[in-house]
DNA sequence: GTGAAAGCGCTAACAT
DNA sequence: ATGTTAGCGCTTTCAC
């Protein structure tokens, strides 16, 4: 049974009562600043472990920082977000600063109404994981508050981005397949059709990878790309579509793990077996790819440390708001498995 | 190019200014409090639009509230939370409360870190989602914030709990597969060694609702657990368990979609089918089990209902802290799909 | 090296 | 119904 009316907190002018100074010499003390002796830290460390003091971060944000990182992420479900989390909370952990998370968002009104209730939260910095908002709002933000923009490309001046190179990913798929013997390998990508965001999301870069190296390994003839949607739905009719072909594909290069998904039942309702009959990858070795019944070829794009990059670059931000904007691009590698074989026909 | 120097934020000072009144009257258009006619009601508005002010949440809460509730998940990667988290948001989708969540935390540490930094961050209110840390923690933060404790059994005065019956979905999936012929029923448990947490976790529960349904079907003799942990490994291990019997189980029932999994990835290895030669069930109905390549049979607990009941009891406890605690308890249903058939021995 | 005092943006209590 | 005033807990001048 707890007390009905909770306890006053302990304040910053009880650790100062407590310590016998004042409460400028217990604030240094908290943000190791300058201007206080060794015995001085002391005593105030001793009163704040004996009251349990906590800073209030709400408090603190009203004239200094708040020591929070707002994380957006587009969708909670995609399990490649979470590898970004982890890289980005196993940076911070030793610091005082704290993640806090957006709920899932999609779209633009969603993202927009994150951002903005994580600059009205007085975070001091934010990550934003591929996000569809226009430039502009991106650069607002920025302008607002120091930001990293992860799995997008594009530069900008005013913010920093970390993204993974999805020209050489989707490079490293069709060469496997060419490898394996596949010449007639098609593409399931994901719709898009605002200019902009045509050149900057990994979506786009993923087919226009596709594409260049189709007619790298002179096969310029075998392009064969279909527009759905990252998304199940989206890869069964991909497929779908894709088994009416005149000349059917042998192989089928899913722009993600979850289009793949739909391919494969696509396939397996239409009695064909995989890879027997056609081969599959995906793209960004989730957790699904690796499930036994799947073993699914996919794109491992490192995400732990494109989250440890972005927050090694917010912290650096943070430390000096006028440094020139930093863009980071990581490699990613192909993890072969069971989904994937030489071509029958 | 954005100014290097953000600009000032607009303030409720501002506000006032342009519209001629008191900064107290916007406060009060803020909050729709009493005491603002529908003129200065109209006056404020149009004020707020023209500078585009949008209230500090920290400085809100350092007097009264931040308007922020607090979500925490244990694991982001586990696809069952998405669904109470959309339930959550969607509750709160039409009010001034703003959700924000924790990172992933396992472990009371890691708990107990979430929680204080939420609580310190000025949260009005927080959802704590199957949480392990000790009962008196919990009570210890519920006496500080409002707080809602989901999918954990045990009462308490100070939290109010929304759980789905874990019992009853444990019956679910016996009556299920006893109503298909199958009489060698085994389970694969989480292993929990606290005595509290073997009363009010749903693993625990679960486990004990299996073995309540099998002595009501009169199958005491047939009872078989085996421990291990939620998660696919903890599947794989306890199927290959499993299959050393002597008298091997026609089918297994696994604690969670995630440990069927690792089932599913034993029983491939040993040649056998499902379900020709087992039958397999999961719990959850996460996105996992309705792949078509994996199409698992598994419980459903509505996690967007949970969500929902979680969000409107905060919002309950928020008008009235003195209200007495409520308990929800929601029913499972059964999704039945090709991993369950009749026995063939 | 130390502390007194002002003030961040907002709300609550109290006038009027 | 409206405005005046005093803080919330902390950081930041700026004295000493």
């Amino acid at each position: 049974m707890a007390p009905p009316k909770p306890p006053r907190r302990v304040t910053i002018v009880d650790v100062a009562r407590h310590a016998q100074v004042s409460t400028t010499a217990v604030s240094k003390v908290l943000r190791n600043a300058y201007g206080a002796s060794p015995e001085m830290r002391a005593k105030v460390r001793r009163a704040i472990d004996e009251l349990g003091y906590r800073p209030l971060a709400a408090a603190r944000g009203l004239r200094g920082q708040t020591y929070t990182i707002g994380v957006m992420l587009p969708d909670i479900r995609n399990p490649f977000f979470p590898e970004i989390l982890d890289g980005i909370t196993a940076h911070l952990e030793d610091t005082d600063y704290q993640v806090l998370l957006g709920p899932g968002c999609n779209g633009e009104k969603a993202e927009a109404r994150v951002t903005e209730a994580m600059i009205d939260r007085g975070m001091d910095g934010l990550v934003l994981v591929a996000p569809v908002s226009p430039r502009a709002h991106l650069e607002h933000v920025a302008s607002l508050v120091p930001t990293v923009v992860v799995g997008r490309h594009g530069h900008s001046s005013v913010y920093d981005t970390v993204a993974d190179d999805d020209v050489a990913g989707a490079a490293l798929v069709v060469g496997h397949l060419v490898g394996l013997g596949h010449r007639r390998i098609a593409h399931i990508e994901h719709r898009e059709t605002d200019p902009i965001r045509s050149v900057e999301m990994p979506n786009a870069q993923r087919a226009d990878g596709y594409r260049r190296a189709m007619r790298e390994h002179g096969l310029d003839e075998e392009i064969d790309v279909v527009s759905t949607t990252y998304s199940q739905p989206g890869g069964y009719e991909g497929a779908k579509e894709l088994l009416t072909r005149a000349r059917r594909p042998t192989a089928v290069f899913a722009g993600a793990d979850i289009v793949a998904m739909g391919v494969l039942e696509a396939f397996a309702e239409a009695g064909l077996t995989v890879p027997g009959d056609l081969s599959v990858v995906g793209y960004d070795n989730t957790t699904l790819a690796a499930l036994g019944p799947i073993s699914l070829t996919s794109v491992d794009q490192a995400g732990k440390e494109i989250g440890r990059n972005a927050a090694r670059l917010l912290m650096e931000r943070l430390a000096d708001r006028q440094k020139a904007s930093v863009q980071i691009r990581l490699s990613p590698t192909l993890v072969a498995r069971r989904s994937t074989g030489a071509p029958t026909a």
